[in-house]
DNA sequence: GTCTCAATTGAGATATAGTCTCGATAGTCA
DNA sequence: TGACTATCGAGACTATATCTCAATTGAGAC
């Protein structure tokens, strides 16, 4: 996986420089999602600009996507393949992707009506997973 | 419109004091859609938290929703009755609301197939009205 | 190998958005 | 008319992200 990221980044990249490349690491290293302070905080020896900068070449790789977290931050996360959306635990953080093409339909369909033409969306999805549907509001 | 905010406020919040009303005259007074800071702006006799205090009230009151831009800035809108989701306009701002319950029913479904309960969703959908789909990115 | 030069870096300043603190103020109700 | 407490507001503080610009360093040329 850490070969994987590795490798999509340099097919998009320019240079391949150290600070990329210990991002690209410290990004495969996550289990689950991060911040982008948190990432910056991890590698004491890459500048902060340079872990934003580097973090926004890979979302825009398709090596990571951002979800809009319940409390308003936002974090990254090893992003699937293709367009998809989120469904965040409140609970207790986990993610999971689910890709549809009924919502990205029936988003088209209700803008039309409106004389609108859609160019792009945002959709994420604040629950429970299994684990944390049984006792409430567990992790905090 | 001015009377129905204030009317609308003052049936839910605590104590109608002049600083209260300000913010609501002037959110009544918006129009279109603005952001915390421009609002606070406008009302250099109000605290800035104060403004920040009242946005949140009458937000959770339904006086007003919350949207979030393309560039992922804040911005609030008197808010139509009932649960929705906005089509904003790339090119000119302008937003336009939608309630569906065609959208509501495929994420339920969808969690429910991931073991996952709602609480919770955030839809924005980024397009171009009418008036700016001829015209490519006009206002900027 | 090493030279060259633009792409990239990073320390720190700056920007933006929002919350917090706490003494002062002022609604509300008896 | 108080008294009591919610609320205010000035400004500090936090969080997040971008910008500036001199110094560094990949990567291809030679
Ligand atoms: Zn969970
Ligand atoms: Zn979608
Ligand atoms: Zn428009
Ligand atoms: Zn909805």
């Amino acid at each position: 996986m850490p070969q994987l990221a590795a490798a999509r980044l340099a097919a998009r990249v320019g240079r391949m420089t150290a600070s990329r490349r210990a991002v690209a690491a410290a990004v495969a290293r996550q289990r689950g999602h991060f911040t982008a302070e948190a990432l910056a905080a991890a590698l004491p020896n890459v500048g902060r600009a340079t872990v934003y900068r580097t973090l926004k070449i890979l979302t825009e790789a398709g090596v990571l996507c951002r979800v809009l977290m319940d409390d308003g931050s936002l974090h990254y996360r090893l992003s699937g393949p293709g367009h998809h959306h989120h469904l965040v635990c409140v609970g207790c953080g986990a993610i999971q992707d689910f890709a549809d093409s009924v919502v990205e339909r029936v988003v088209s369909q209700l803008a039309r009506a409106g004389s609108f033409t859609v160019e792009g969306h945002w959709l994420e999805v604040y629950g429970r997973c299994a684990g944390c549907s049984t006792a409430p509001s567990a992790a905090r």
